[in-house]
DNA sequence: CTACACCCATGACCTGGTTTAAGAAAGAGC
DNA sequence: GCTCTTTCTTAAACCAGGTCATGGGTGTAG
């Protein structure tokens, strides 16, 4: 049962009717489908919210606080596609649509408040409002670009680079995220990102 | 002024009628408008079929041949994203959808005949026939999955396991593409490419 | 105050992949 | 048939980044 009852759940669901409203207005009986399909949900800090093996059942639309989705390789090394906070979107949409067993984790960096819909009511969501098989689409095509300009980095770009290119998109997860974190999203050991900031701290300071 | 006259139109949409009923069963008159508004065109070998700094006007079809998605950069380094062959979908889907200009290049690496629907035709068929929306999304979805695979190989994998799984992936594409172009695809030089070869080769024959 | 855990930095050495260069092989144009 | 361009291979020097080991800093629980 969700630590969050039902009387807080209006207020809750405010950020993501704002976030709904600046793709495409909704109307009355919109903003109650999204009252009813989407739950609150708490995760407390190191708790999963797809484990590996799983078929992903939930979209999660995050309220507060930082998810990250990642895969763990055959030797153990952690690699992350991708961090969620605030008023961002995190599933594995692979496992989600297509319901087959998931390759990746996602689980908490902080503790963090979500509001989920699941794979059914998401279908049905379209059925009764149309409107939301295009606002979905949308935000497929934005994970979709966020994806390839990571491909597009991965490729041609050192990990300085994209070390820096982190520092510019993601300036407000730098002292929200350890280390560790950042250099399994960058692709990196931990140890070399320290290189790399000790090299452009060297360079600033002359 | 496409090469390909009105008589043989619909002969050339089959395969692409074959394709959209694979998925979901069309409809008389989703048929018509499929013929409507896709559009054939044929690239002789080295044709552009998009170049960066333009805007993506199509979303194409591959009816025969072989187009590429690649980047160049800076320092004037091909990275191929994606190779479409028979039956595959090819266009820079964020410029597409957002109307923005590409970072991208597509080209044709055969002479290639392709079914061609721009922007505002992909609209208009969403509005005229809800079904498309939910047939283009499931393309995304596919697109979307199989960036994620590559995303994951190229954090995870050294360059011998990636030509190893794309042989398993796409063997019918070996002996069509040189070595060059699938040593852009894995991201390493035709020359590391070489040598992954000859090692595979002296493994396998002892 | 201490002990333990975790995070970050640094250095020595190792490896996968690049660079450059050179030559062999195979089409494609004439 | 020959030339020209492109494709593939091989090899040596080099570099980005990984591995392993060490030590210091900073909580935080007892």
């Amino acid at each position: 049962m969700s630590p969050i009852d039902n009387t807080t759940k209006t207020a809750t669901s405010q950020p993501l009717l704002d976030h709904f409203n600046k793709l495409i207005p909704l109307n009355q009986s919109e903003r109650e489908l999204v009252n009813a399909k989407f739950h609150p949900h708490l995760f407390l800090k190191k708790q999963f919210a797809l484990q590996h093996g799983d078929v992903c059942q939930y979209f999660d639309f995050i309220v507060r606080g930082c998810l990250r989705l990642y895969k763990v390789d055959e030797k153990g090394v952690y690699h992350i596609l991708q961090f969620a906070t605030e008023n961002h979107w995190i599933s594995d949409l692979s496992s989600f649509h297509k319901r087959t067993k998931s390759g990746f984790d996602i689980d908490a960096l902080e503790d963090t408040v979500v509001l989920r819909i699941t794979y059914h009511d998401l279908i049905d969501l379209y059925v009764k409002a149309p409107k939301f098989d295009r606002i979905f689409r949308v935000l497929l095509e934005n994970h979709f670009m966020q994806q390839q300009d990571r491909i597009g980095q991965l490729f041609s770009s050192t990990a300085e680079e994209r070390y820096q290119s982190f520092l510019e998109t993601y300036p407000h997860l730098l002292n929200r995220l350890s280390q560790v974190q950042i250099a399994a999203y960058l692709g990196v050991t931990p140890e070399f990102l320290s290189r790399i900031r000790g090299r452009i701290a060297k360079n600033d300071s002359r």
